[in-house]
DNA sequence: CTGAAAGCGCTAACAC
DNA sequence: GTGTTAGCGCTTTCAG
């Protein structure tokens, strides 16, 4: 591998010479640059990047951090926070925090390899995003309500979403609704069955605790949360899922007993994933506003990034889309 | 940020007594290690990530590039590449190529910020991949047939796919069959072209030029392609979409007016997205290995990185999923 | 086992 | 403008 040293000797110039053709500074003649270019060139010469960000300290890179890159519900979150790197010059990598404390996310984390990450990842606890963000290393985290030094969330309003869902339900005639939750440690589940809870107490009624299943967030889950739950006779009016992939496993389950959403049980999600749309029934459901999100995210972690003053968290609302799987009773 | 030095001096030893403890070498007295242990625990500090990776010229980790990171269809294969770089020791960043020449991308691969690359993005040039990849920096590239040094393809079979696609729709008795096609610079798409090419003239079939219409592999491209097709008076008894999300959106233009899948009209797709069996009809389409394909391309990418021979290319085949939305003419 | 010292490749004062 | 030089923070020989 060339180095830069290679290419002003080739060249017949310093060192800083080419360092500053190479960088295009302007107190380097045409000439001179052209012959340092050239010399590049035909030794096909790139920098090396971690010198570079060791001298610099400065890596002009940020992060995203997800627990599993390859959720599809993902998408539009990325693509936002990617078009905001785009816009500030700086670069986007995505990595997994799949393995926990010894994941990729974390190395990146700890050993400072980007100026700045957004997480998206609850298996990256509190104690690593507190060592890691300070002043100088921003992090902004999007699923829990969490700040410190260099620490911000956004976050999105669960609990005015569970109870969106919720109250929806009773407003068109459900007086059995049934709550299929996510992973108990999760925190948007929590708040999204708050949201439920309150709407339940507010109107009177009463959660079963037969039905009181959890998916764990998967299809497969929700899709054996269902069958359980058919299995005990008894069904409700209404069936809210904690997310829109328990949701279909659960539609799933449902056909496959011979059993019509929504006339004989009503279903509503929560996310809003691309398939919703594209269920049948179409899936009613709470739409998180990953671009929003997403945006604000990138735009605060850069405003931190220039030392700018910002709040310590950002709640966003959440929206109700109607769609097909929920019926007047 | 506290340093190495730092860590060194509040323990009492010497920089490189410090060095051997935090990197758990044998050579180490037990209480010395303990020692320095706890001064970097009280200083908070973390190694600095460049300059290891600079002193050690090896980063530990490579890097996935996509077009775009958001696109849905990835899922399987970031997985499974995933699965494999894990099971290495090794890290996995995902990045994007948007922004061509510019993007985050090319910069990685340029500056060598990683040990090799698994590259799945049109947008980035064969000239790129053959001046950054070298048998130092390995390369495998998903969606071209191109090799070099250091650089090998795992392509699926589109070629093949096509022509299963369309002998499918004709041994089912269609006999006018529009292809729609993708970007005219998709290596994907030529074959998939060629393929149904060759089984339509093996059939004695012909291509007609008013169906000869492209998506850009989007589903509003199929939207609008298909639009255009119906505006033309004459319709095929069957379409072929470039690929499933195209399909999506043409069976949607199809819906708006009034033509029924696959009664009116037969469809059938490309890469078996995971939307493709919830879609209404449920989409017949050809299934690309993503899994294996990815794991196959993480393995060969491991075995250039410790010097081992490997073939210059390797072909997946190809898989009919056959659904609801070709009927019997 | 420990410590001193030589760089990895690059940038950015600073002097000419 | 151009060249000299001092590190960025770390690993790793080599001598004690």
């Amino acid at each position: 591998m060339a180095t830069i040293k290679d290419v002003a000797k080739l060249a017949g110039v310093a060192l800083s010479t080419a360092s500053y053709a190479l960088n295009g500074d302007s107190k380097v003649s045409p000439k001179t640059k052209e012959k340092v270019l050239e010399a590049a060139r035909q030794l096909n010469y790139s920098k090396n990047g971690f010198a570079m960000d060791l001298k610099r300290s400065r890596t002009n890179t940020i992060a995203l951090i997800l627990t599993d890159l390859s959720g599809p519900f993902y998408s539009e979150l990325i693509r936002s926070v990617q078009d905001v790197a785009l816009s500030h010059g700086y670069d986007l990598i995505a990595c997994s925090s799949l393995g926990g404390k010894n994941s990729t996310a974390v190395k990146f984390l700890r050993e400072k390899r980007v100026d700045g990450a957004i997480v998206l990842a609850h298996n990256i606890t509190d104690e690593i995003l507190f060592t890691s963000a300070n002043s100088g290393f921003p992090i902004v985290v999007m699923d829990r309500m969490t700040s410190g030094e260099g620490l911000i969330s956004v976050i999105v309003d669960g609990e005015m979403g569970g109870y969106t869902a919720t109250r929806y339900l009773i407003d068109k005639g459900h007086r059995s609704i049934a709550y299929i939750s996510g992973p108990s440690n999760s925190f948007d589940n929590a708040l999204r069955y708050r949201g439920y809870q309150l709407a339940m107490k507010e109107a009177g009624l009463e959660e079963k605790s037969k039905w009181k299943l959890s998916g764990n967030f998967t299809r497969d889950g929700g899709y054996k949360a269902t069958k359980m739950m058919m299995m005990q006779g008894e069904l409700p009016s209404a069936v809210f899922y904690g997310n829109d992939e328990m949701a279909i496993g659960g539609i799933k389950a449902m056909e496959e007993g011979a059993l019509t959403v929504p006339d004989d049980v009503s279903v509503i999600g929560f996310d809003d994933i691309q398939l919703a749309e594209y269920l049948n029934p179409k899936l009613t459901t709470i739409r998180q506003p990953m671009h929003e999100s997403g945006s604000l995210a990138g735009h605060l972690l850069f405003q931190m990034l220039n030392g700018e003053e910002v709040n310590l968290s950002y709640k966003l609302r959440v929206e109700l889309i109607e769609r097909e799987s929920v019926r007047q009773q």
